[in-house]
DNA sequence: CTGAAAGCGCTTACAG
DNA sequence: CTGAAAGCGCTTACAG
């Protein structure tokens, strides 16, 4: 007869584990949660998994990342197959469009939407996307800006609805239309960022600021404006959605509105453990996270030329 | 009698899958590859793994990335789970030290390492890491250069060791001798760099160009030289190992050796597929991809003192 | 070539 | 409380 002590000194000695595949055939539990986000090579979404992964490495869950490149078919592709693989699910959604039959409703896997929305029953953390909008509208608009543009991301996007919303709405408080024209819709994409500056420089009533909407837009922009020899912030104001870590070093270190992004992650992997574990029928949580303006210094007032008065170099 | 193309029908309708558990546990065969890193947050690491997946995703295999903080513990820990649910590995060790019995070798699944070497019998992807630095003295000796420092990470790490002895021997090729206190050992991370460069500027003799060993390292010490107030490149030259993608918008765009990480990645992929599906028991090999000098703005010939001539400033 | 049976390694519900 | 047996959903080796 051999004692438990005997029996876990063996297991440790030959290092025995039991076969994973196995344990889950057997007891439907994977004992793993799929982080899937559009792009890992965006530094924002990169620290949102290092969040998760904070709480989720010490308990006894595994971490399960995919990429989905922003692309619908490969999601729908990544979703079919890990949803068969995991307890839970952190997802940063592509777009909201085109989700009719897909396997996230089909599979019903305990799900965290996070920064993205999606119409269904789901937990929720996002950020004041329309309230730090409204930040950056209101402060190139205390710079004595008036013909101000946003380079934004598709609207079918929450983030872009509501970053939209809070700006345009801050802009209306102080009497401000913008122009169509001044209003861009890129893909939240590098490229995006410096095709759509090119386009507002191009324009007949160039804006004296622009607000980006994330932080590659931000990045394609300030390229962009450096390649057409537009001085930043004597020429051209500019404020992002989303702090760069590298901004410090900039020629013009960009002035943005930032929110916590560990704390995102960290949140929507507690609440994603707090379901797993607890009642899954408890009522569905939406924690929207705040955020702040931080000052650097691409934001100025707006260019006056030499013997003008008035308000701005732009105006008809 | 149902024909194959009814089966065929109303497998598409149902959606139906196998159970990846199931499977797993018949065939022994998992379907899925882990790509284990350091630190998906260095945009390094993070390319590499879209490279990986680039190869990896249109095949029948998933990708499963995990991060080990650049953390032995974790690295360990990491490996013992995932090793047993995935057909192959594509690694980039934290260290080549303490690795005894460690699970890589205990259960053996075909790996690829990357950018870092481990002892054993294994396929590699590497860079011209001594090369590299090579090009990189070089430069620095060509600008007039002879007061030379190099922030490096471990010497127990491949890149580590080969960026050392490639910097060190183009120094001695062209008669430089570095000064002990001039090789400072950080740890590859942003904040090892910006330390590191405090104790340059610390020193009694200042060395007037600096060799930073990897992109975090780079951006710390130039962080360092700008909250110093430091110019660069006129009072300091900086060249960096591995490219940075904001740099063109920095205040002094740093020129930097560079390779194809996108390719580094790709290449490793396909060595494991060809592992996996082919010959198990063929050579192993081992792939060294070559680097390249950008020249950006911030290196220049070394500071001449008002009044001054010859070599450097920094002359004892 | 086709179809029924065995068995991968666990966990768990059940009989003793 | 303990131990033997059933069975998770597949794949594959085998009998017919």
């Amino acid at each position: 007869m051999r004692s438990a002590a005997a029996i876990q000194e063996a297991i440790a000695e030959l290092n025995y584990r039991p076969t994973p595949a196995a344990r889950t055939l057997r007891s439907g539990v994977h004992h793993t949660i799929a982080v899937v986000v559009p792009d890992i090579t965006n530094p924002y979404f990169a620290r949102l998994v290092k969040g998760i992964e904070s709480v989720a490495r010490p308990g006894p869950y595994s971490v399960l990342i995919a990429n989905t490149d922003e692309s619908r078919e490969i999601e729908e592709e990544i979703l079919d197959d890990v949803l068969r693989r995991v307890d839970g699910l952190i997802f940063v959604p592509t777009t909201e469009q085109d989700r009719d039959a897909g396997s996230l409703t089909r599979i019903g896997v305990p799900t965290v939407l996070l920064d993205r929305d999606l119409p269904g029953d789901y937990d929720r953390v996002f950020v004041d996307n329309s309230g730090g909008a409204a930040l950056a509208a209101q402060h190139l608009i205390g710079l004595g800006h008036r013909e101000i543009a946003i380079i934004n991301g598709p609207l079918t996007t929450r983030p872009g609805r509501g970053r939209h919303d809070g700006f345009i709405t801050a802009l209306a408080e102080a009497g401000i239309e913008i122009r169509p024209e001044h209003e861009v819709i890129a893909d939240f994409r590098e490229t995006g960022g410096y095709d759509a500056m090119l386009r507002l420089l191009a324009l007949p009533t160039v804006p004296t600021a622009v607000f980006c909407a994330n932080n590659l837009m931000t990045l394609g922009a300030l390229k962009a404006l450096q390649s057409m020899r537009v001085a930043v912030p004597e020429r051209m104001s500019v404020i992002g959605f989303d702090d760069i870590d590298t901004a410090p070093l900039f020629r013009s270190p960009p002035t943005v509105i930032e929110r916590s992004v560990l704390d995102q992650g960290v949140l929507a992997a507690r609440l994603l453990f707090t379901r797993l574990t607890g009642d899954r029928s408890m009522e569905m949580q939406h924690i929207i996270l705040p955020t702040r303006l931080i000052e650097r210094s691409s934001c100025a007032a707006p260019y006056t030329p030499p013997g003008a008065s008035g308000r701005g170099a732009a105006r008809r």
